[in-house]
DNA sequence: ACAAAAGTGTTTAGTTTACACCCATGT
DNA sequence: ACATGGGTGTAAACTAAACACTTTTGT
Protein backbone atom coordinates (compact mmCIF):
# COMPACT_ATOMS: atom_id res chain seq x y z
CA UNK A 1 0.00 0.00 0.00
CA UNK A 2 1.83 3.34 -1.29
CA UNK A 3 0.59 6.44 0.36
CA UNK A 4 3.07 8.84 -1.41
CA UNK A 5 0.24 10.94 -3.04
CA UNK A 6 1.34 10.20 -6.77
CA UNK A 7 -0.19 7.58 -9.20
CA UNK A 8 2.47 8.47 -11.54
CA UNK A 9 5.52 7.88 -9.36
CA UNK A 10 6.02 4.35 -9.83
CA UNK A 11 4.82 1.19 -8.68
CA UNK A 12 1.59 1.55 -10.15
CA UNK A 13 0.50 -2.58 -11.33
CA UNK A 14 -2.06 -2.28 -14.15
CA UNK A 15 -0.88 0.39 -16.90
CA UNK A 16 2.89 0.64 -18.26
CA UNK A 17 4.77 3.96 -16.99
CA UNK A 18 4.19 6.81 -18.93
CA UNK A 19 6.99 8.75 -20.54
CA UNK A 20 7.68 11.46 -18.01
CA UNK A 21 10.90 13.51 -16.69
CA UNK A 22 11.06 15.22 -13.12
CA UNK A 23 12.37 18.08 -12.76
CA UNK A 24 14.94 18.47 -9.29
CA UNK A 25 12.96 20.64 -7.54
CA UNK A 26 9.38 19.23 -8.29
CA UNK A 27 10.08 15.98 -6.96
CA UNK A 28 7.89 13.64 -4.76
CA UNK A 29 5.91 16.92 -3.03
CA UNK A 30 2.58 15.51 -3.34
CA UNK A 31 1.64 18.13 -5.81
CA UNK A 32 0.26 16.75 -9.40
CA UNK A 33 -0.90 20.12 -11.68
CA UNK A 34 2.12 21.48 -13.18
CA UNK A 35 4.57 18.79 -12.14
CA UNK A 36 7.39 19.63 -14.77
CA UNK A 37 6.66 16.16 -17.08
CA UNK A 38 5.75 15.82 -20.27
CA UNK A 39 2.70 13.86 -19.91
CA UNK A 40 0.52 13.02 -22.96
CA UNK A 41 -1.62 15.76 -24.31
CA UNK A 42 -5.14 15.36 -26.08
CA UNK A 43 -7.46 17.57 -27.80
CA UNK A 44 -10.62 18.26 -25.92
CA UNK A 45 -14.21 18.56 -27.58
CA UNK A 46 -17.45 18.89 -26.47
CA UNK A 47 -20.81 17.25 -27.73
CA UNK A 48 -24.11 18.49 -26.63
CA UNK A 49 -27.30 16.34 -25.69
CA UNK A 50 -29.67 18.82 -26.77
CA UNK A 51 -33.21 17.78 -25.41
CA UNK A 52 -36.61 19.54 -26.20
CA UNK A 53 -40.12 18.36 -26.41
CA UNK A 54 -41.91 18.44 -29.63
CA UNK A 55 -45.31 17.14 -30.34
CA UNK A 56 -45.33 15.54 -26.40
CA UNK A 57 -42.80 13.45 -27.35
CA UNK A 58 -38.62 13.93 -25.94
CA UNK A 59 -36.47 14.75 -28.38
CA UNK A 60 -32.94 14.95 -28.85
CA UNK A 61 -30.90 17.57 -31.54
CA UNK A 62 -28.58 15.32 -34.02
CA UNK A 63 -26.72 16.37 -37.24
CA UNK A 64 -26.32 14.10 -40.59
CA UNK A 65 -23.26 13.16 -41.64
CA UNK A 66 -22.50 13.17 -45.47
CA UNK A 67 -21.80 9.84 -47.42
CA UNK A 68 -18.24 9.02 -46.87
CA UNK A 69 -18.83 8.81 -43.03
CA UNK A 70 -20.79 5.13 -42.80
CA UNK A 71 -22.68 6.33 -39.36
CA UNK A 72 -25.38 9.01 -40.46
CA UNK A 73 -26.48 11.17 -37.13
CA UNK A 74 -23.85 12.44 -34.97
CA UNK A 75 -24.54 15.18 -31.84
CA UNK A 76 -23.39 18.55 -32.12
CA UNK A 77 -20.44 19.75 -30.67
CA UNK A 78 -16.58 20.75 -31.57
CA UNK A 79 -13.46 21.27 -29.91
CA UNK A 80 -12.75 23.52 -26.96
CA UNK A 81 -10.88 26.70 -27.87
CA UNK A 82 -7.71 27.16 -25.92
CA UNK A 83 -8.28 30.20 -24.20
CA UNK A 84 -12.20 29.11 -22.97
CA UNK A 85 -13.67 27.38 -20.09
CA UNK A 86 -15.54 24.40 -20.30
CA UNK A 87 -18.60 25.88 -19.34
CA UNK A 88 -18.69 28.73 -21.53
CA UNK A 89 -17.65 26.62 -24.28
CA UNK A 90 -20.66 24.51 -24.06
CA UNK A 91 -22.70 27.37 -23.94
CA UNK A 92 -21.02 29.31 -26.85
CA UNK A 93 -21.48 25.81 -29.29
CA UNK A 94 -25.28 25.83 -27.88
CA UNK A 95 -25.51 29.08 -28.84
CA UNK A 96 -24.13 28.31 -32.43
CA UNK A 97 -26.25 25.57 -32.59
CA UNK A 98 -29.56 26.96 -31.90
CA UNK A 99 -29.40 31.09 -30.85
CA UNK A 100 -30.53 29.74 -27.45
CA UNK A 101 -29.21 31.90 -24.95
CA UNK A 102 -30.63 32.64 -21.60
CA UNK A 103 -33.51 30.16 -21.19
CA UNK A 104 -33.50 26.42 -20.76
CA UNK A 105 -30.87 24.47 -18.90
CA UNK A 106 -27.12 23.82 -19.57
CA UNK A 107 -25.12 21.35 -17.21
CA UNK A 108 -22.14 18.92 -17.51
CA UNK A 109 -23.25 15.55 -18.02
CA UNK A 110 -20.04 13.36 -18.17
CA UNK A 111 -16.79 13.25 -19.60
CA UNK A 112 -15.76 10.36 -22.21
CA UNK A 113 -12.68 9.23 -23.36
CA UNK A 114 -10.00 6.88 -23.88
CA UNK A 115 -8.12 5.56 -26.77
CA UNK A 116 -11.26 3.03 -27.95
CA UNK A 117 -14.43 6.03 -28.27
CA UNK A 118 -12.85 7.23 -31.82
CA UNK A 119 -9.83 5.24 -32.85
CA UNK A 120 -8.84 8.11 -35.70
CA UNK A 121 -8.82 10.87 -33.21
CA UNK A 122 -7.85 10.03 -29.60
CA UNK A 123 -8.91 13.02 -27.05
CA UNK A 124 -11.59 13.47 -24.46
CA UNK A 125 -15.20 14.79 -24.59
CA UNK A 126 -16.81 16.63 -22.24
CA UNK A 127 -20.90 16.16 -22.76
CA UNK A 128 -23.21 18.98 -21.55
CA UNK A 129 -26.47 18.49 -21.36
CA UNK A 130 -29.52 21.20 -22.33
CA UNK A 131 -32.98 21.26 -21.89
CA UNK A 132 -34.46 23.80 -24.08
CA UNK A 133 -38.43 24.52 -24.75
CA UNK A 134 -39.21 23.92 -28.46
CA UNK A 135 -37.62 26.39 -30.61
CA UNK A 136 -39.19 28.71 -33.25
CA UNK A 137 -39.13 26.27 -36.48
CA UNK A 138 -36.08 26.29 -38.48
CA UNK A 139 -35.58 22.54 -37.78
CA UNK A 140 -35.67 20.22 -40.69
CA UNK A 141 -34.81 21.94 -43.68
CA UNK A 142 -34.74 26.12 -44.32
CA UNK A 143 -31.33 27.66 -42.94
CA UNK A 144 -29.42 24.09 -41.28
CA UNK A 145 -30.84 21.22 -43.18
CA UNK A 146 -28.20 18.71 -41.12
CA UNK A 147 -29.73 19.61 -37.92
CA UNK A 148 -32.74 17.27 -37.09
CA UNK A 149 -34.78 16.55 -34.05
CA UNK A 150 -35.14 12.89 -33.29
CA UNK A 151 -37.51 11.34 -30.71
CA UNK A 152 -35.44 9.52 -27.81
CA UNK A 153 -38.03 6.53 -28.62
CA UNK A 154 -36.83 6.06 -32.40
CA UNK A 155 -33.01 5.85 -31.19
CA UNK A 156 -33.12 2.17 -30.64
CA UNK A 157 -35.72 1.06 -33.22
CA UNK A 158 -34.04 -0.25 -36.44
CA UNK A 159 -35.56 2.62 -38.60
CA UNK A 160 -34.11 5.11 -36.50
CA UNK A 161 -31.04 7.21 -36.97
CA UNK A 162 -27.33 5.42 -36.54
CA UNK A 163 -25.09 7.55 -33.97
CA UNK A 164 -21.66 7.73 -34.58
CA UNK A 165 -19.03 6.67 -31.81
CA UNK A 166 -20.09 6.54 -28.64
CA UNK A 167 -22.83 9.00 -29.12
CA UNK A 168 -25.49 6.20 -27.90
CA UNK A 169 -23.92 6.35 -24.84
CA UNK A 170 -23.76 9.85 -24.16
CA UNK A 171 -27.49 10.40 -25.54
CA UNK A 172 -28.60 7.57 -22.91
CA UNK A 173 -26.62 9.12 -20.57
CA UNK A 174 -27.90 12.44 -20.85
CA UNK A 175 -31.74 11.36 -21.05
CA UNK A 176 -31.25 9.05 -17.90
CA UNK A 177 -29.78 12.37 -16.47
CA UNK A 178 -32.96 14.75 -17.47
CA UNK A 179 -35.48 11.73 -16.58
CA UNK A 180 -33.73 11.77 -12.85
CA UNK A 181 -33.49 15.20 -12.03
CA UNK A 182 -37.02 15.78 -12.96
CA UNK A 183 -37.99 14.09 -9.64
CA UNK A 184 -35.78 16.15 -7.18
CA UNK A 185 -35.38 19.50 -9.00
CA UNK A 186 -37.77 21.91 -10.95
CA UNK A 187 -36.09 21.24 -14.18
CA UNK A 188 -38.82 20.69 -15.72
CA UNK A 189 -39.66 24.44 -16.08
CA UNK A 190 -36.42 24.59 -18.39
CA UNK A 191 -38.68 22.73 -21.21
CA UNK A 192 -41.05 25.45 -20.58
CA UNK A 193 -41.41 28.89 -22.31
CA UNK A 194 -40.98 31.54 -19.51
CA UNK A 195 -44.38 31.61 -18.73
CA UNK A 196 -46.22 28.08 -18.87
CA UNK A 197 -49.32 26.64 -17.53
CA UNK A 198 -49.47 23.45 -15.19
CA UNK A 199 -50.65 21.65 -17.66
CA UNK A 200 -47.35 22.23 -20.04
CA UNK A 201 -45.21 21.38 -16.74
CA UNK A 202 -47.66 18.14 -16.07
CA UNK A 203 -47.01 17.21 -20.10
CA UNK A 204 -42.80 17.96 -19.58
CA UNK A 205 -43.39 14.76 -16.75
CA UNK A 206 -45.52 12.85 -19.00
CA UNK A 207 -43.79 13.06 -22.09
CA UNK A 208 -40.11 12.28 -20.50
CA UNK A 209 -41.46 9.52 -18.11
CA UNK A 210 -43.61 7.78 -20.56
CA UNK A 211 -46.31 8.10 -17.60
CA UNK A 212 -49.89 9.50 -17.25
CA UNK A 213 -50.52 11.77 -14.35
CA UNK A 214 -53.77 13.04 -12.57
CA UNK A 215 -54.12 16.71 -13.36
CA UNK A 216 -55.56 17.44 -10.11
CA UNK A 217 -53.11 15.61 -7.79
CA UNK A 218 -50.03 17.03 -9.78
CA UNK A 219 -51.79 20.70 -9.64
CA UNK A 220 -51.41 20.14 -5.84
CA UNK A 221 -47.98 18.37 -5.67
CA UNK A 222 -46.46 21.48 -8.05
CA UNK A 223 -48.08 24.15 -5.84
CA UNK A 224 -47.18 22.46 -2.51
CA UNK A 225 -43.89 22.66 -3.20
CA UNK A 226 -42.28 25.65 -2.19
CA UNK A 227 -39.97 27.59 -4.93
CA UNK A 228 -41.30 25.43 -7.35
CA UNK A 229 -43.34 27.75 -9.57
CA UNK A 230 -44.27 31.36 -8.75
CA UNK A 231 -47.55 32.55 -10.11
CA UNK A 232 -47.96 34.73 -13.10
CA UNK A 233 -51.43 36.66 -12.40
CA UNK A 234 -52.30 36.19 -15.68
CA UNK A 235 -54.16 33.45 -17.85
CA UNK A 236 -53.92 32.30 -21.31
CA UNK A 237 -55.91 33.17 -23.66
CA UNK A 238 -57.87 29.29 -24.03
CA UNK A 239 -57.24 27.26 -27.61
CA UNK A 240 -60.61 25.86 -28.79
CA UNK A 241 -62.21 25.50 -25.54
CA UNK A 242 -61.56 24.81 -21.60
CA UNK A 243 -61.10 27.33 -18.97
CA UNK A 244 -58.20 29.86 -18.97
CA UNK A 245 -55.65 28.28 -17.34
CA UNK A 246 -53.19 30.54 -14.84
CA UNK A 247 -49.62 31.13 -16.03
CA UNK A 248 -46.66 30.59 -13.77
CA UNK A 249 -43.01 31.03 -14.19
CA UNK A 250 -40.09 28.96 -12.49
CA UNK A 251 -39.26 29.85 -8.46
CA UNK A 252 -35.94 30.23 -7.11
CA UNK A 253 -35.97 26.34 -5.97
CA UNK A 254 -33.34 24.64 -6.61
CA UNK A 255 -34.12 21.42 -5.25
CA UNK A 256 -37.81 19.89 -4.85
CA UNK A 257 -38.36 19.09 -1.40
CA UNK A 258 -40.06 16.76 -0.99
CA UNK A 259 -39.36 15.22 -5.08
CA UNK A 260 -41.94 14.57 -7.44
CA UNK A 261 -40.78 10.66 -7.78
CA UNK A 262 -41.35 8.08 -10.46
CA UNK A 263 -43.65 5.22 -9.61
CA UNK A 264 -41.48 2.90 -11.77
CA UNK A 265 -39.17 0.30 -10.28
CA UNK B 1 -29.71 31.01 -35.86
CA UNK B 2 -27.32 28.75 -37.28
CA UNK B 3 -27.93 24.63 -38.00
CA UNK B 4 -24.59 23.82 -39.52
CA UNK B 5 -24.05 21.09 -36.75
CA UNK B 6 -20.62 22.88 -35.97
CA UNK B 7 -19.54 24.92 -33.33
CA UNK B 8 -16.38 25.54 -35.12
CA UNK B 9 -17.32 26.72 -38.31
CA UNK B 10 -17.65 30.08 -38.21
CA UNK B 11 -20.50 32.73 -37.26
CA UNK B 12 -20.10 31.55 -33.25
CA UNK B 13 -20.36 34.98 -31.85
CA UNK B 14 -18.13 35.05 -28.06
CA UNK B 15 -15.33 33.37 -29.09
CA UNK B 16 -12.18 33.92 -31.53
CA UNK B 17 -12.10 31.06 -33.93
CA UNK B 18 -9.48 28.37 -33.62
CA UNK B 19 -6.75 27.90 -36.07
CA UNK B 20 -8.02 24.81 -37.94
CA UNK B 21 -7.74 23.67 -41.14
CA UNK B 22 -10.50 21.91 -43.33
CA UNK B 23 -9.37 19.26 -45.52
CA UNK B 24 -11.44 19.33 -49.13
CA UNK B 25 -13.06 15.82 -48.11
CA UNK B 26 -13.80 16.54 -44.69
CA UNK B 27 -16.02 19.65 -45.34
CA UNK B 28 -19.19 20.87 -43.59
CA UNK B 29 -19.84 17.67 -43.27
CA UNK B 30 -21.53 17.19 -39.66
CA UNK B 31 -18.89 15.34 -38.18
CA UNK B 32 -16.79 16.64 -35.37
CA UNK B 33 -14.54 14.22 -34.07
CA UNK B 34 -11.66 13.87 -35.85
CA UNK B 35 -11.98 16.21 -37.99
CA UNK B 36 -8.43 17.56 -39.99
CA UNK B 37 -8.14 20.19 -37.83
CA UNK B 38 -5.35 21.09 -35.97
CA UNK B 39 -7.38 21.74 -32.30
CA UNK B 40 -5.52 22.96 -29.17
CA UNK B 41 -3.86 19.94 -27.22
CA UNK B 42 -3.53 19.74 -23.09
CA UNK B 43 -2.95 17.16 -20.68
CA UNK B 44 -5.60 15.38 -19.02
CA UNK B 45 -5.19 14.27 -15.41
CA UNK B 46 -7.41 12.75 -12.69
CA UNK B 47 -7.93 14.02 -9.49
CA UNK B 48 -9.93 11.68 -6.94
CA UNK B 49 -12.04 12.42 -3.91
CA UNK B 50 -11.58 9.47 -1.54
CA UNK B 51 -14.17 9.80 1.26
CA UNK B 52 -14.54 7.54 4.05
CA UNK B 53 -15.81 7.35 7.50
CA UNK B 54 -13.53 7.48 10.46
CA UNK B 55 -14.65 7.86 14.54
CA UNK B 56 -17.85 8.90 13.26
CA UNK B 57 -16.55 11.65 10.34
CA UNK B 58 -16.69 11.91 7.23
CA UNK B 59 -13.20 12.29 5.65
CA UNK B 60 -11.48 13.17 2.65
CA UNK B 61 -8.02 11.96 1.99
CA UNK B 62 -5.60 14.79 1.23
CA UNK B 63 -1.92 15.07 0.19
CA UNK B 64 1.12 17.22 1.92
CA UNK B 65 2.83 19.36 -0.53
CA UNK B 66 6.22 20.87 1.26
CA UNK B 67 7.38 24.11 1.81
CA UNK B 68 7.97 25.70 -2.30
CA UNK B 69 4.65 25.42 -2.49
CA UNK B 70 2.42 28.05 -0.78
CA UNK B 71 -0.90 25.67 -0.49
CA UNK B 72 0.01 23.01 1.89
CA UNK B 73 -2.91 20.39 0.68
CA UNK B 74 -4.15 18.85 -2.43
CA UNK B 75 -6.27 15.94 -3.82
CA UNK B 76 -4.39 12.67 -4.92
CA UNK B 77 -3.78 12.72 -8.38
CA UNK B 78 -2.10 12.36 -11.17
CA UNK B 79 -1.68 12.26 -15.76
CA UNK B 80 -3.84 10.71 -17.32
CA UNK B 81 -1.71 7.88 -19.87
CA UNK B 82 -1.76 7.63 -23.39
CA UNK B 83 -3.40 4.99 -23.61
CA UNK B 84 -5.43 4.55 -21.03
CA UNK B 85 -9.57 4.76 -20.29
CA UNK B 86 -10.53 7.52 -17.93
CA UNK B 87 -11.90 5.12 -15.70
CA UNK B 88 -9.30 2.46 -15.77
CA UNK B 89 -6.56 5.41 -14.89
CA UNK B 90 -8.82 6.53 -11.88
CA UNK B 91 -8.91 2.95 -10.61
CA UNK B 92 -5.10 2.45 -11.33
CA UNK B 93 -4.55 5.69 -9.19
CA UNK B 94 -6.95 5.08 -6.50
CA UNK B 95 -4.92 1.58 -5.85
CA UNK B 96 -2.10 3.84 -5.30
CA UNK B 97 -3.46 5.71 -3.26
CA UNK B 98 -4.72 2.96 -1.13
CA UNK B 99 -4.17 -0.53 -2.26
CA UNK B 100 -7.87 -0.79 -2.42
CA UNK B 101 -8.83 -2.63 -5.83
CA UNK B 102 -12.35 -4.34 -5.47
CA UNK B 103 -14.75 -2.87 -2.27
CA UNK B 104 -16.07 0.61 -2.09
CA UNK B 105 -17.54 2.91 -4.93
CA UNK B 106 -15.93 4.77 -7.48
CA UNK B 107 -17.64 6.96 -10.25
CA UNK B 108 -16.80 10.29 -12.27
CA UNK B 109 -17.71 13.16 -10.51
CA UNK B 110 -16.91 16.29 -12.85
CA UNK B 111 -14.09 17.76 -15.08
CA UNK B 112 -13.08 21.02 -14.71
CA UNK B 113 -10.82 23.24 -16.86
CA UNK B 114 -10.46 25.77 -18.66
CA UNK B 115 -7.63 28.44 -18.54
CA UNK B 116 -8.14 29.95 -15.07
CA UNK B 117 -7.91 26.98 -12.46
CA UNK B 118 -4.11 26.72 -12.34
CA UNK B 119 -2.14 29.38 -14.93
CA UNK B 120 1.35 27.50 -15.09
CA UNK B 121 -0.75 23.90 -16.28
CA UNK B 122 -3.37 24.92 -18.24
CA UNK B 123 -5.44 21.14 -19.20
CA UNK B 124 -8.72 19.41 -17.39
CA UNK B 125 -8.88 17.53 -14.69
CA UNK B 126 -11.30 14.61 -14.38
CA UNK B 127 -12.52 14.48 -10.89
CA UNK B 128 -13.26 10.94 -9.66
CA UNK B 129 -15.63 9.74 -6.40
CA UNK B 130 -14.42 6.76 -4.25
CA UNK B 131 -16.39 6.11 -1.09
CA UNK B 132 -14.49 3.47 0.65
CA UNK B 133 -14.36 1.56 3.97
CA UNK B 134 -12.40 2.92 6.86
CA UNK B 135 -8.97 1.58 5.94
CA UNK B 136 -6.30 -0.84 7.72
CA UNK B 137 -4.61 1.35 9.19
CA UNK B 138 -1.74 3.04 7.52
CA UNK B 139 -2.86 6.72 7.14
CA UNK B 140 -0.88 9.53 9.14
CA UNK B 141 2.65 7.94 9.52
CA UNK B 142 4.10 4.66 8.49
CA UNK B 143 4.53 4.15 4.77
CA UNK B 144 3.28 7.64 3.68
CA UNK B 145 3.40 10.14 5.93
CA UNK B 146 2.09 13.02 3.27
CA UNK B 147 -0.97 11.50 3.08
CA UNK B 148 -4.10 12.16 5.43
CA UNK B 149 -7.36 12.15 6.35
CA UNK B 150 -9.42 15.63 6.94
CA UNK B 151 -12.81 15.64 8.43
CA UNK B 152 -14.84 17.74 5.96
CA UNK B 153 -16.29 19.37 8.89
CA UNK B 154 -12.79 20.82 8.98
CA UNK B 155 -12.15 22.12 5.18
CA UNK B 156 -14.21 25.36 6.15
CA UNK B 157 -12.87 26.05 9.21
CA UNK B 158 -9.71 28.37 9.69
CA UNK B 159 -7.14 25.62 11.38
CA UNK B 160 -8.70 23.36 8.38
CA UNK B 161 -6.06 22.20 5.39
CA UNK B 162 -5.77 25.24 2.99
CA UNK B 163 -6.36 23.51 -0.31
CA UNK B 164 -4.45 23.91 -3.98
CA UNK B 165 -6.26 25.09 -6.99
CA UNK B 166 -9.41 24.28 -7.50
CA UNK B 167 -9.81 21.60 -4.72
CA UNK B 168 -12.21 23.29 -2.61
CA UNK B 169 -15.01 22.87 -5.11
CA UNK B 170 -14.08 19.56 -6.00
CA UNK B 171 -14.17 18.38 -2.92
CA UNK B 172 -17.33 20.44 -2.09
CA UNK B 173 -18.80 18.62 -5.36
CA UNK B 174 -17.64 14.82 -4.32
CA UNK B 175 -19.52 15.79 -1.22
CA UNK B 176 -22.39 16.85 -2.16
CA UNK B 177 -22.61 13.93 -4.75
CA UNK B 178 -22.21 11.35 -1.69
CA UNK B 179 -24.67 13.09 0.33
CA UNK B 180 -27.19 13.10 -2.22
CA UNK B 181 -26.52 9.53 -3.49
CA UNK B 182 -27.10 8.29 -0.30
CA UNK B 183 -30.55 9.36 -0.71
CA UNK B 184 -31.73 6.93 -3.98
CA UNK B 185 -29.08 4.55 -4.01
CA UNK B 186 -27.43 1.75 -1.65
CA UNK B 187 -24.09 3.41 -2.23
CA UNK B 188 -24.16 3.62 1.69
CA UNK B 189 -23.04 0.40 2.20
CA UNK B 190 -19.54 1.04 -0.30
CA UNK B 191 -18.64 3.10 3.19
CA UNK B 192 -18.87 -0.48 4.96
CA UNK B 193 -17.16 -3.56 5.27
CA UNK B 194 -18.08 -6.60 2.91
CA UNK B 195 -20.26 -7.39 6.36
CA UNK B 196 -22.29 -5.10 7.84
CA UNK B 197 -25.04 -4.40 10.68
CA UNK B 198 -28.02 -2.13 9.94
CA UNK B 199 -26.39 0.29 12.89
CA UNK B 200 -23.10 0.81 10.71
CA UNK B 201 -25.24 1.21 8.12
CA UNK B 202 -27.40 3.97 10.25
CA UNK B 203 -24.02 5.26 11.11
CA UNK B 204 -22.83 6.24 7.84
CA UNK B 205 -25.72 8.08 7.11
CA UNK B 206 -25.76 10.24 10.49
CA UNK B 207 -22.25 11.07 9.44
CA UNK B 208 -22.57 11.92 6.23
CA UNK B 209 -25.85 14.12 6.83
CA UNK B 210 -24.95 15.04 10.49
CA UNK B 211 -28.24 13.88 11.51
CA UNK B 212 -29.75 11.37 14.03
CA UNK B 213 -32.01 8.70 12.42
CA UNK B 214 -34.51 6.39 14.42
CA UNK B 215 -33.06 3.09 14.51
CA UNK B 216 -36.09 1.11 14.50
CA UNK B 217 -37.17 3.18 11.51
CA UNK B 218 -34.55 2.69 9.67
CA UNK B 219 -34.29 -0.79 10.15
CA UNK B 220 -37.62 -1.02 8.38
CA UNK B 221 -36.87 1.01 5.90
CA UNK B 222 -33.58 -0.64 4.74
CA UNK B 223 -35.52 -4.00 5.06
CA UNK B 224 -38.78 -3.02 3.20
CA UNK B 225 -36.32 -1.35 0.04
CA UNK B 226 -35.79 -4.44 -1.79
CA UNK B 227 -32.08 -4.94 -2.82
CA UNK B 228 -30.57 -2.90 -0.68
CA UNK B 229 -29.20 -5.19 1.67
CA UNK B 230 -29.28 -8.85 2.14
CA UNK B 231 -29.18 -10.81 4.90
CA UNK B 232 -25.73 -13.01 5.35
CA UNK B 233 -27.02 -15.37 8.38
CA UNK B 234 -24.49 -14.79 10.69
CA UNK B 235 -24.27 -12.67 14.17
CA UNK B 236 -21.75 -10.08 15.16
CA UNK B 237 -20.06 -11.00 18.42
CA UNK B 238 -21.40 -8.46 20.55
CA UNK B 239 -18.17 -5.69 21.72
CA UNK B 240 -19.04 -4.40 25.90
CA UNK B 241 -22.56 -5.65 25.64
CA UNK B 242 -25.79 -5.14 24.03
CA UNK B 243 -27.55 -7.91 21.71
CA UNK B 244 -25.42 -8.97 18.79
CA UNK B 245 -26.47 -7.85 15.52
CA UNK B 246 -27.29 -9.74 12.32
CA UNK B 247 -24.84 -9.24 9.66
CA UNK B 248 -25.78 -8.01 6.02
CA UNK B 249 -24.20 -7.86 2.62
CA UNK B 250 -24.84 -5.36 -0.49
CA UNK B 251 -27.59 -6.66 -2.17
CA UNK B 252 -28.57 -6.16 -5.93
CA UNK B 253 -30.33 -2.84 -6.32
CA UNK B 254 -29.02 -0.06 -8.07
CA UNK B 255 -31.29 2.63 -6.37
CA UNK B 256 -33.57 3.01 -3.90
CA UNK B 257 -37.05 2.87 -4.18
CA UNK B 258 -38.92 4.44 -2.31
CA UNK B 259 -35.62 6.79 -1.48
CA UNK B 260 -34.14 7.64 2.25
CA UNK B 261 -35.09 11.37 2.22
CA UNK B 262 -32.79 13.81 3.92
CA UNK B 263 -35.18 15.98 5.88
CA UNK B 264 -33.57 18.75 5.35
CA UNK B 265 -34.00 21.87 3.08
C1' DA C 1 -76.69 23.31 -24.52
C1' DC C 2 -72.60 20.87 -24.91
C1' DA C 3 -67.68 19.76 -25.07
C1' DA C 4 -63.29 20.66 -23.29
C1' DA C 5 -59.85 21.97 -20.24
C1' DA C 6 -58.84 24.02 -15.51
C1' DG C 7 -59.32 23.72 -10.92
C1' DT C 8 -61.49 22.06 -6.09
C1' DG C 9 -63.12 18.64 -2.72
C1' DT C 10 -63.22 14.29 -0.56
C1' DT C 11 -62.48 9.58 0.50
C1' DT C 12 -59.32 6.01 1.08
C1' DA C 13 -55.00 3.79 1.31
C1' DG C 14 -50.48 3.93 2.27
C1' DT C 15 -46.32 5.71 4.44
C1' DT C 16 -43.64 8.05 8.07
C1' DT C 17 -42.83 9.29 12.82
C1' DA C 18 -42.42 8.92 17.54
C1' DC C 19 -41.89 6.18 21.18
C1' DA C 20 -43.08 2.24 24.31
C1' DC C 21 -41.51 -2.15 24.87
C1' DC C 22 -39.00 -6.74 24.46
C1' DC C 23 -34.50 -9.46 23.45
C1' DA C 24 -29.75 -10.95 23.93
C1' DT C 25 -25.41 -10.20 25.59
C1' DG C 26 -21.25 -8.40 28.78
C1' DT C 27 -20.06 -6.90 33.29
C1' DA D 1 -29.14 -7.24 38.39
C1' DC D 2 -28.33 -3.89 35.25
C1' DA D 3 -26.41 -1.37 31.43
C1' DT D 4 -26.11 -1.54 26.48
C1' DG D 5 -27.29 -1.92 22.02
C1' DG D 6 -30.44 -4.81 18.73
C1' DG D 7 -34.94 -5.57 17.36
C1' DT D 8 -40.50 -5.47 17.43
C1' DG D 9 -45.14 -3.30 17.99
C1' DT D 10 -48.32 0.33 17.59
C1' DA D 11 -51.00 4.52 17.40
C1' DA D 12 -51.08 9.16 15.52
C1' DA D 13 -49.81 12.22 11.85
C1' DC D 14 -48.90 12.90 7.47
C1' DT D 15 -48.85 12.06 2.39
C1' DA D 16 -50.36 10.27 -1.93
C1' DA D 17 -53.96 8.15 -5.27
C1' DA D 18 -58.27 7.91 -7.20
C1' DC D 19 -62.08 10.12 -8.75
C1' DA D 20 -66.47 12.89 -8.30
C1' DC D 21 -67.54 17.48 -9.00
C1' DT D 22 -67.49 22.61 -10.07
C1' DT D 23 -65.74 26.50 -12.99
C1' DT D 24 -64.81 28.88 -17.25
C1' DT D 25 -64.27 29.11 -21.73
C1' DG D 26 -65.38 28.06 -27.20
C1' DT D 27 -68.68 26.36 -30.44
Amino acid sequence: MRWDGHGQTGGVPPASPPNQVRGPRDGDDGRRHGDPVTPPVVAVSVDLVLLTLRGGRLCVLLIRRDPPFDVAWALPGGFVDGDEDLDTSASRQLWAETGVTTTGHLEQLRTYGGPHRDPRAPGVSVAYLALLPNLPQPAPGGDGPRARWWPVADLDSPDGPALAFDHPRIVADGVERARAKLEYTPLAAAFCEDQFTLADLRRVYEAAWDVALDPPNFRRKVLSTPGFVVPVGRRTSPRGGGRPAELYRRGSATALHPPLLRRSV
